[in-house]
DNA sequence: AAGGATGCCAACCGCTGCGGG
DNA sequence: GCCCGCAGCGGTTGGCATCCT
C-alpha cells in the first residue's frame, strides 16, 4: 500500500498501516490533549500523518472503548434491522452498537451479508443469523475461533485481544504480551499515559 | 508441499455538509 | 453570498492469513 511512496513524500505525510510508535504517539497525545482538531493532533503530535488518517485510525482501532472480534448474534439481529431500515448508513448503525465502528460494521456486512445474499439465500434476519453462526463457527474452529486470522495493524502484532465465548462476547484480553505479540490494550496499561 | 483461491479487515480516497471568516 | 478548511461518511482497495486443491 505505502510501497510506491517515495522518500521524500514520505517525509511529508505517511500512508498505510500504522507502527506501534505512531499509535504510542497518537495514544499519548489524545489522552493528555483530548481529540480536537484532527489536523492540529496529526501536527502537534508530530505524526506525519493526515488529520483524517489520524481520525480513522483512532476511532476505528486505539479508542479505548472500541470492542473488536466476533459479532454476536444479538448485534447481527441489530445491524439487519437497522440496515433493513435506514440502509447503508454505516454510521448511524455503528451508534446503535456501542463500542463498533462503522467500518466493522461495513466490513462485516459486505464480508457476511452481502455474500449471503449474492448467492441468493433469502433474506432474513433468522435465516441469515442462522445460517452465518454454522459457517463463521466451522471456520472458525479450523482457525483456532478467531484469532489469527488477521495481523492487526503491525506486522508483528498479534490480534490476541480479540478472545471470545462461545457466545461470541469478547471476554477478556489476552495478557500474553511477548516482545513480538502485544496488543492494544496494552497501550492502556501503560503508565505514561496517564500522565507527561 | 506448493500454489491458487478466498475471506477478512485496515486504511485510503473522494464526496458532502457545516461552520467560520 | 462566497470561499475555505474541517469533520464525517460511504465506497473501494491492498495485503495478509487461511483454506482448498
Amino acid at each position: 500500500m505505502d510501497k510506491r511512496i517515495s522518500n521524500s513524500q514520505e517525509a511529508e505525510v505517511r500512508k498505510g498501516p500504522w507502527t506501534m510508535e505512531e499509535d504510542l504517539i497518537l495514544i499519548n497525545y489524545i489522552t493528555n490533549h483530548g481529540e480536537g482538531v484532527w489536523n492540529n493532533v496529526a501536527r502537534s503530535a508530530g505524526l506525519n500523518r493526515t488529520g483524517k488518517s489520524c481520525r480513522l485510525r483512532w476511532l476505528n482501532y486505539l479508542r479505548p472503548d472500541v470492542r473488536r472480534g466476533n459479532i454476536t448474534p444479538e448485534e447481527q439481529h441489530l445491524i439487519m434491522e437497522l440496515h433493513a431500515r435506514w440502509g447503508n448508513r454505516w454510521s448511524k448503525i455503528a451508534r446503535q452498537l456501542p463500542g463498533r465502528t462503522d467500518n466493522e460494521i461495513k466490513n462485516f456486512w459486505r464480508t457476511r451479508i452481502q455474500k449471503k445474499l449474492k448467492h441468493g439465500e433469502p433474506f432474513g434476519v433468522q435465516n441469515v443469523m442462522l445460517t452465518d453462526e454454522a459457517s463463521t463457527s466451522t471456520t472458525q474452529v479450523n482457525t483456532t475461533t478467531d484469532e489469527g486470522a488477521q495481523p492487526g495493524a503491525y506486522t508483528h502484532m498479534h490480534d490476541e485481544q480479540q478472545t471470545a465465548n462461545p457466545d461470541g462476547m469478547i471476554s477478556e484480553f489476552s495478557t500474553e504480551s511477548s516482545d513480538n505479540f502485544w496488543t492494544v490494550d496494552d497501550f492502556w496499561s501503560m503508565p505514561s499515559l496517564n500522565g507527561d
